[in-house]
RNA sequence: UGACCUAUGGUGUAAUGGUAACACUCCGGUUUUUGGUACCGUCAUUCUAGGUUCGAGUCCUAGUGGGUCAACCA
């Protein structure tokens, strides 16, 4: 597809010419399991499983579970099922949980080489003592214990001896390093808790420091792919490696991709529903993989997004155009066609016969010469879109207007004769003739209309709703410049339409959530899990490209 | 008065010391029974100052801008 390298690729090539572990490549995705999965959690799966992949290695899923107060195993399942939809599949299923007793152990082994040490100090003092990023901190009174004493007060923490916060075991680095993560992290503390996995055998927990690259090494991770953020990590995940002489996993960092319009902060989108100002995690207007899944992104339009916005180490944020030009671009080659009316009017063709209708054919995808056919019924009486009649039209305005021709999307060529509005010059009923030689694909008329509207029966139409979506943020970085970045929520990004008509057809698809359409001329729309048999709801996935729009305007 | 990361069109990413390119957006056009799709075209780019070199977006130094780091979170 694309030749060039990103930095992450150029490194793993390097490795693997050089026979590094034999050339095998196996990365990791460790999510913590205390929250949903979203865009930028898809870009981290992308890379890791997309890399894997690529060079023929595998990708562990690894729950991040080392902090047993805010984890809890639903998130554990709706993360197994964000990462499965978006296609990829994990070598195997691990928790950082199933390795506290290795962990124990290394961090005993740390203890009797003098490079750990149980420090009785408090929180404040602990704190007060790392210094600042400018001022070196001051070695702890407890540094110096000696082993015996650290090996049974460590052993004394793992029996329950010490409450919550009364100790901590620290790694016995350099408090007066530059970097604040080398100032004798703690790499051990006490939680009376209850673990989702391990549950009540455990009192100390570890820190992620000392779990994260300690478990890479366990499962012989060669490259363990993070974001920009733990770069001042990774010295110490070299320095624990280095002293626990254990399997040299590498560490490198990339740059989180940020997306216009989005947010991805757990705090920000939890108020987004706790607050109500959507209808849960799950919601089509959500940055979440479940909100995406139910907006209607395929995954693979999710994908190519994140491939397409590449791998650098430069803050970056991506437009929200190469997103839903993925989209259009997957769902142009996959959607059914199919005609619905969002804003109706009815147009009366008076010179076809009345109770009669006449059945037409419907191609399902002109993208795709497999996709078959479907039945479509046209009569005396159809729905059009308001928007496509104009009383007053201009020359660049072909849709329909008085004493204008207009084709009806696969089936005749009709005139429009008139017109009756309220007494608002609203728009009531529109008056037609058709050419009933002007057939679509049986064209003999030598008519020509400039313009292609589509309709609906109006005989045997069903009504449905229809929820349209805006952008959640009024702001392409929402909170920016602004106090709190509720100031940027769109109050009106949701719109629901309950007018909107379709072919009684569509019925049958009220059970088939997630089923993709483009309603032609409108955009792509998919089935909401609110549907059912009697009514369906869709959800608009994304508009389609709109020249007219433009038009317009000017 | 620290350390680390970073700087290429509007956005993002390439160019691995040798003609700055690709995608999306924008704008214009061709085709079209979706004002969709497809296709073609236009505009537009190396933060600043020094240095090394026959040659620097690339290497070096300094500056400037942006980002990150002081949870018993991950």
């Amino acid at each position: 597809m694309n030749d060039s390298l990103n930095f992450i690729e150029q490194i793993i090539e390097e490795d693997i010419n050089s026979g590094k572990h034999d050339g095998k490549v196996l990365t990791r995705f460790p999510p913590e399991p205390n929250g949903y999965l979203h865009i930028g959690h898809a870009k981290a799966i992308c890379v890791n499983f997309g890399l894997a992949e690529k060079y023929n290695g595998a990708t562990n899923l690894r729950f991040d579970d080392t902090n047993p107060t805010t984890e809890e195993t639903e998130y554990v399942d709706n993360i197994k099922k964000d990462i499965s939809w978006l296609g990829f599949r994990w070598k195997e299923e691990l928790y950082a949980s199933d390795y506290f007793e290795t962990l124990y152990q290394y961090a005993v082994t740390l203890i009797k080489k003098g490079l750990a040490y149980v420090d009785d100090s408090t929180p404040e003092e602990i704190a007060a003592m790392k210094g600042s990023p400018t001022e070196p901190g001051t070695n702890s009174p407890y540094k110096t214990r000696n082993i015996e004493e650290n090996l049974n007060l460590f052993e004394r923490m793992r029996n329950g001896e010490f409450a919550d916060g009364s100790r901590v075991l620290r790694s016995n680095v350099d408090m007066s390093s530059p970097n604040m993560l080398m100032r004798d992290p703690i790499i051990y503390r006490i939680k009376h808790e209850h673990h989702h996995r391990t549950g009540d055998k455990w009192c100390i927990y570890p820190m992620y420091d000392f779990a994260h690259g300690q478990s890479d090494s366990i499962e012989g991770i060669t490259h363990s792919l993070c974001s920009l953020e733990f770069i001042h990590h990774r010295p110490l995940y070299d320095w624990f490696i280095e002293k626990l002489e254990i399997f040299p996993s590498k560490q490198t960092e990339f740059a989180r991709m940020n997306v216009e319009f989005m947010i991805t902060s757990k705090r920000k989108l939890l108020k987004l529903v706790q607050d109500k100002y959507v209808d849960g995690w799950d919601d089509p207007r959500m940055p979440t993989i479940s909100g995406m899944r139910r907006r209607g992104y395929p995954p693979m339009a999710i994908r190519t997004f994140c491939d397409k916005a590449g791998v650098a180490k430069r803050e970056n944020t991506i437009e929200i155009n190469l997103l839903e030009a993925c989209v259009r671009d997957e769902l142009n080659k996959t959607a059914e066609r199919t005609m619905l009316v969002i804003d109706p009017v009815k147009v009366v063709i008076k010179n076809f016969p009345d109770n009669i209708s006449e059945e037409l054919v419907m191609e399902l995808n002109p993208e795709d010469e497999n996709s078959g056919t479907r039945p479509i019924q046209f009569s005396n009486e159809i729905f059009i879109e308001k928007e496509d009649f104009m009383k007053d039209a201009p020359d660049n305005f072909f849709r329909m207007k008085p004493g204008g021709l207009v084709r009806l999307k696969h089936a005749f060529i009709i005139e429009c004769t008139g017109f009756s509005e309220n007494a608002n010059g609203e728009v009531t009923e529109i008056y037609a003739n058709y050419f009933p030689d002007s057939k679509s694909g049986q064209d003999t008329s030598g008519l020509k209309a400039k313009g292609t509207i589509h309709w609906v029966n109006a005989k045997n139409a069903v009504n449905c709703d229809v929820r349209i979506y805006d952008r959640l943020f009024t702001h392409p970085s929402p909170g920016e410049g602004v106090e709190d970045f509720m100031e940027h929520v769109n109050k009106d990004s949701m719109t629901v339409i309950a007018t909107a008509k379709m072919d009684p057809g569509m019925l049958k698809y009220g059970k088939s959530f997630g089923k993709q359409f483009q309603f032609l001329r409108l955009g792509y729309f998919t089935v909401d899990p609110d549907s059912s048999t009697e009514k369906i709801v869709f959800n608009k996935t994304v508009g389609l490209k709109d020249s007219w729009a433009k038009e317009k305007k000017k």
